[in-house]
DNA sequence: TCATCACCTGTAAACGATTGCATCGGCGCC
DNA sequence: GGCGCCGATGCAATCGTTTACAGGTGATGA
């Protein structure tokens, strides 16, 4: 800047301003400095402006990958979410600085105008965290944890509801539910699903299973009949489950969907065009990284956000 | 860290060594003023620092993300190579800065060390435009484009050629591929698919596909069989391609595997619940992850990086 | 007693941008 | 002519950290 100055002949204060589109500089001298700086390819460390601005104009995105089971980072969400999320902090001059939970130890985080969590995990203790970091948080996930952050997700009762009443509409009256409810929203599935069966007099059965894959629905099945336990219907919290669990039901020599009907979660590709193809519920994934992204930039510019619940939409296919 | 001398009775620049475990400090007062820079929840302003040391410890990630089709962005494989990425620069230190191409202009990403590019796109134009910002670059893809980059990515010539001899082995003599050879990465993989099944006397039937989806797989075969084009083995180059294209097939009448064979690419996790199984070719994207970050380090460190090609492994199941 | 050295610690000056306050020529107005 | 104001520009200080260089001890040896 202080070389532009001096090619210009101003003082690099006035460059600064030209730069920033300042009115107080004359409309012929900042166009002179701009063409100025485009021609001899300045650039603006923004280190220097943050440091004297005192904020970092970088929000940190914080996701959960396991890079244990390295099948779990396939897991097609957090990309779709980041989507959204990019787009938006982007388009609002925001820089989108990524990390593992691990990660999030690093220097750089701290210094981070905002959070977004994505993934609660199986239990509170990384929002917990996080919280305590004190800086505008914004979870994906379901509400749980009270603190100052804000929450995102769909509406993840309404969708196991809504399954609940579409058995019960086939004339379903053995359901299970296949997944995990430690995790907050895998949690409010499961609850919507139970209300709304309990209420009509159905008790369904809860197979937790650790793992998101095929394998582990198929797994929750052959568990399911090694029991002995009848069963005419299955809610798999998530695609992949559901994928397995109908494997392992033909494999019984049942029909999907005549004996059973399988409903999955999340609306994956593959499922369109699985055989049967895969009914599921669908959530707005792009849409949830976006409103991820508002919150967190209204939160950082002082604003009140409320934590906010996307529907969801029952696909019918063929299961 | 002025306050932190006055509490501790040193000055600013002792308080700097002592938190950076310089040698020069007494190991008393190093202790003392670690102990209550602690206490005080003291964080370093990682602006400051990048700004005196001239470097941001950074480096950006560039993914190919079209939001206008939202299917695109269900593809799993940027999401996998983060995880690997993400992991080995955040052990260095580095932080990782996550960017569309649509938003690489942001003045963040030019302060970066270095660039991780993740799909060189149908054409070449995006990597040749981050090529000009001079600063240490790896690629993801195939190598193509001459520049002072570094490319990873499996040997997508290798995979097409092992397909093609899969599919010779089968017995099979009229093979079509299903992709977008606009992609470099595509484009070998059909070279290598083609040659070697010229150096058979085969020639295949290319069908360009744009859009990697099962839809675009079935129509694909649809197209073929409307042209009343016999084929008994179809290589698509992804799976959810492969996907669709075995659908369609079953839907002329014809029997996978029997009448036709099909191989994707990628190993979707959805792939092996698939009926019939999916046959793939799998690539180890953790690894391709970690490889970019260590080359683009490499790069930083002034150090020669040589470009690379993974091995990739024909997973056989049913189709 | 004094030079020498090792070991700590401190002073001042960067790094590159932005904000508060001062300056300065010119214009309108009474 | 003098006053005040306005638009345009500049000076100096500041953000928080690190590097080059300069002390200032106390011990050691001659």
């Amino acid at each position: 800047m202080a070389d532009l100055a001096r090619l210009s002949g101003v003082s690099k204060i006035t460059v600064s301003r030209a730069l920033g589109d300042s009115p107080l500089v004359n409309a012929r001298t900042r166009d002179r400095i701009q063409s100025i700086a485009r021609e001899h390819g300045y650039k603006l460390n923004v280190n220097a402006r943050n440091l004297r601005l005192r904020r970092s104009h970088t929000v940190a995105v914080i996701v959960e990958m396991k890079p244990t089971a390295q099948r779990g980072m396939f897991d097609p969400y957090p990309l779709a979410l980041l989507g959204g999320i990019s787009q938006e902090l982007t388009a609002a001059g925001y820089s989108v600085l990524l990390t593992t939970r691990q990660g999030a130890t690093v220097a750089a985080v701290q210094a981070a105008d905002g959070l977004i969590l994505l993934g609660q995990g199986a239990n509170q203790e990384a929002v917990r965290r996080f919280d305590r970091l004190g800086l505008p948080m914004a979870v994906w996930g379901a509400t749980s944890v009270a603190g100052s952050h804000v929450t995102i997700g769909s509406d993840n009762r309404g969708g196991g509801a809504c399954v609940a009443e579409h058995f019960f509409a086939l004339g379903r009256r053995q359901p299970i539910f296949i997944g995990n409810p430690s995790h907050p929203e895998i949690f409010d599935r499961l609850n919507g699903f139970v209300d709304a069966l309990v209420a009509r007099g159905i008790k369904p059965l809860l197979l937790k299973r650790d793992e998101f894959t095929p394998e582990s629905g198929a797994e929750a099945v052959q568990a399911v009949h090694a029991r002995g336990v009848a069963f005419d219907a299955i809610f798999a919290c998530n695609d992949l489950l559901a994928m397995g669990a109908i494997r392992a039901t033909v494999a019984l020599g049942k029909s999907v969907p005549r004996d059973v009907s399988v409903v999955g979660y999340d609306d994956m590709p593959a499922g369109a065009t699985f055989l049967p193809a895969l009914s599921t519920v669908r959530q707005d994934w792009q849409l949830g990284g976006t409103l991820l992204a508002r919150k967190v930039l209204g939160l950082i510019g002082h604003q009140d956000a409320e934590s906010e619940s996307l529907p969801v939409e029952l696909v019918v296919r063929g299961t």
